[in-house]
DNA sequence: ACCTGAACACCGTTCAAGT
DNA sequence: ACCTGAACACCGTTCAAGT
């Protein structure tokens, strides 16, 4: 069970015949209606390969191993998110710093939040295997945008944009997962609506010049 | 590989005799070492048993599945940080917003990169098994202390103090844990150093009535 | 080119048998 | 009261054999 490679954490071959496409498919909604229907800690790939209608074999000719299964998953998932906050991102350009604070804080909460079920399903991925890799990437994305945005503020001026940029996504992602994964009630995901845009605001206040 | 009862994850029975109070201790340290010179990827029950000199029977008889084994160093460096910002939070009691949040914003920093073989470690095993339990409880103390500061600090009132402890605890724990998972480089760590107290205390200074 | 499934090495956990 | 370790059920992964 060492960590794998993540860059062999995509599929082992691309499908040369269409029968074999439906498969890598069919592999995919298997590993959903597993975690779905029977947990994280049933995710097993013989039950995989069954539910999928394959052998076992067949699934390591395109999956090198049951990590690469859960990865296709949540990458997915991460790229919903990145989707949601680009398209923020354009709706925001140009804006000033309060309106581009509380419409971040928005946009980054509906799309944690938007499918609970997916959620909770990912957490219990997250817990079981190194997300490490995929997590730095997407910060990385986050602050790039934000930086553009910071950039296209008409009001403010930031002696070092891209250290504030950092900050902003690390505060944002945190606290919102920190919340998500401690105790995601109602009450304190309603905290978070109300206090996380002002946090950000104040934040990016304070730091202009 | 259910999920575990939270209540079960300490040692089984409390030792009658000497000689099971040494085998307990030497099945923690066995755990500790296989961790730090193995991996997690390589912490099987039957390698700590051997390290330990014990059968895994009778570390069965002491914890009641391997997670358990986990738990209880997880636990135990989850305690010296909340003992760290207990101890930070004496030393601040009384002071005013901006000392607040710069004395918490390094307490916490310390307290997070001080010992980074042990934090290392430490990821390691919380990607591996669910700690929601164990991080909701440390956040609600947390939120406490920080609740106790801001009614004591001489400079500030608050409409919803409690919402504000909670979103300062947010803040703090979630960006700092998300910077040292996704990329924990000097730079980054620099980066928090600096923004991150400024953060806090404008999110403090913007909350007060 | 793609699929099968028995076989392999290993894992966590138990329990009858010992001291 | 405490310890042992073979036995059990299960897991992820491979590979010779098939179509």
């Amino acid at each position: 069970m060492n960590r794998p490679n993540p860059t062999l954490l995509q599929p082992r071959k691309t499908p040369q015949q269409a029968r074999s496409a439906a498969t890598i498919e069919a592999i995919r909604q298997a590993t959903i209606q597993v975690l779905l229907v029977e947990g994280v800690g049933r995710l097993t790939t013989t039950r995989v390969a069954e539910r999928a209608g394959v052998s076992v074999g067949t699934m390591y000719q395109y999956y090198p191993h049951k990590q690469a299964l859960l990865f296709g998953i949540v990458e997915k998932q991460l790229l919903l998110i990145e989707e949601a906050m680009c398209a923020a991102s354009d709706r925001l350009m140009g804006e000033d710093l309060k309106t581009l604070a509380e419409g971040l804080a928005a946009a980054w909460l509906d799309a944690k939040t938007a499918d609970i079920v997916s959620s909770r399903a990912i957490y219990g991925i997250a817990s079981e295997f190194d997300l490490s890799a995929a997590m730095g990437r997407a910060a990385t994305v986050m602050t790039e945008l934000f930086d553009a945005l910071l950039a296209n503020a008409p009001d403010a001026r930031f002696a070092d944009r891209a250290s504030v940029a950092f900050m902003l996504a690390a505060l944002l992602g945190g606290s919102v997962r920190m919340v998500m994964e401690a105790d995601p009630s109602d009450g304190n995901l309603e905290r978070l609506r109300i206090e996380l845009p002002r946090a950000c605001h104040a934040y990016l206040v304070a730091a202009r010049i």
